[in-house]
DNA sequence: CTCTAGATGCAAATCATTTGCAATAATACT
DNA sequence: AGTATTATTGCAAATGATTTGCATCTAGAG
């Protein structure tokens, strides 16, 4: 049986954060999602809900707390995704429709542990591995 | 014997373009750098040559002609470096002085290669890889 | 040397994101 | 439950990076 993921409640309880309608909203909205969303397709989504600013600034609370994690994934604009999806970690972005798809590769330990020793630097926190390329429904619609 | 790089001048002259002193003045920056510049850093530092507008739409011609590549090192800004510099293809940066270094890992082209086969996409073009931490200096800085 | 498409400077526009401030609501405490 | 305390929100204006309109200039073809 699949261990459920902790509601967004619960998650927002843990990390000691009010209870707001946005940021149950937001957390649930990344949690229903499959890649990871933009701050600007975010904001739109909760349009209803919370102003702009409001939503950057969840956002921000969230990426904070570690509850989401924030992408560089186009040149632009930031895209947001929960944190424990552990899966998601990498993407592949189709740069003519924007399409996101979720990829499990990633890199050796080994590799990256070579990293740390080599380098000047003493904690190597995170990584972003991304490919861009064309999709296969944007070829064919493209000459 | 190492082969020379081409100079800024058959470069631009290779790939079609006019021979302007912004443009030999930006590709010689890169070529003498070890690691990527930020738009803004060129600008600043083609101040007396050229308008700020000016180095903004000479990246972008020198990144449409594969002359140099656009990466997003920074969640706000845009850095460029000299596409032919394989062994700097990826970095490691501190994200507290912004300092940028050149690392030469990468993936298996094994890697690249089932990730080809795999997924929704006919051409996968470039891949980011991009590592984040807090290099040795800063470690000691910070409390 | 002249002509013309492309390149430049300057100022204003745009886009994503942030911030100041007064009003409001979520928890802690009685 | 009722209230105090402090974080959160909305709105408008600010910011910072990058782009664009337009008139002027210049590199390179002939």
């Amino acid at each position: 049986m699949k261990k459920s993921l902790p509601t967004a409640l619960t998650l927002l309880r843990t990390h000691g954060l009010k209870v707001t309608n946005i940021r149950i909203a937001i957390v649930t909205l990344l949690q229903k999602a499959t890649a990871p969303r933009t701050a600007e397709e975010i904001a739109r989504q909760m349009r209803r809900i919370a102003d702009t600013a409001t939503c950057y600034r969840t956002l921000r609370t969230l990426t904070d707390k570690g509850i989401v994690t924030k992408l560089s994934l186009f040149e632009d604009k930031a895209s947001f995704a929960l944190t424990d999806t552990p899966s998601h970690a990498h993407y592949v972005v189709c740069t003519h429709c924007q399409t996101i798809e979720p990829i499990t590769l990633c890199l050796k330990n080994a590799d990256i542990q070579a990293l740390h020793k080599a380098k000047k630097f003493t904690a190597v926190r995170s990584h972003a591995l991304s490919f861009f390329g064309t999709c296969k429904k944007c070829a064919r619609a493209i000459p």
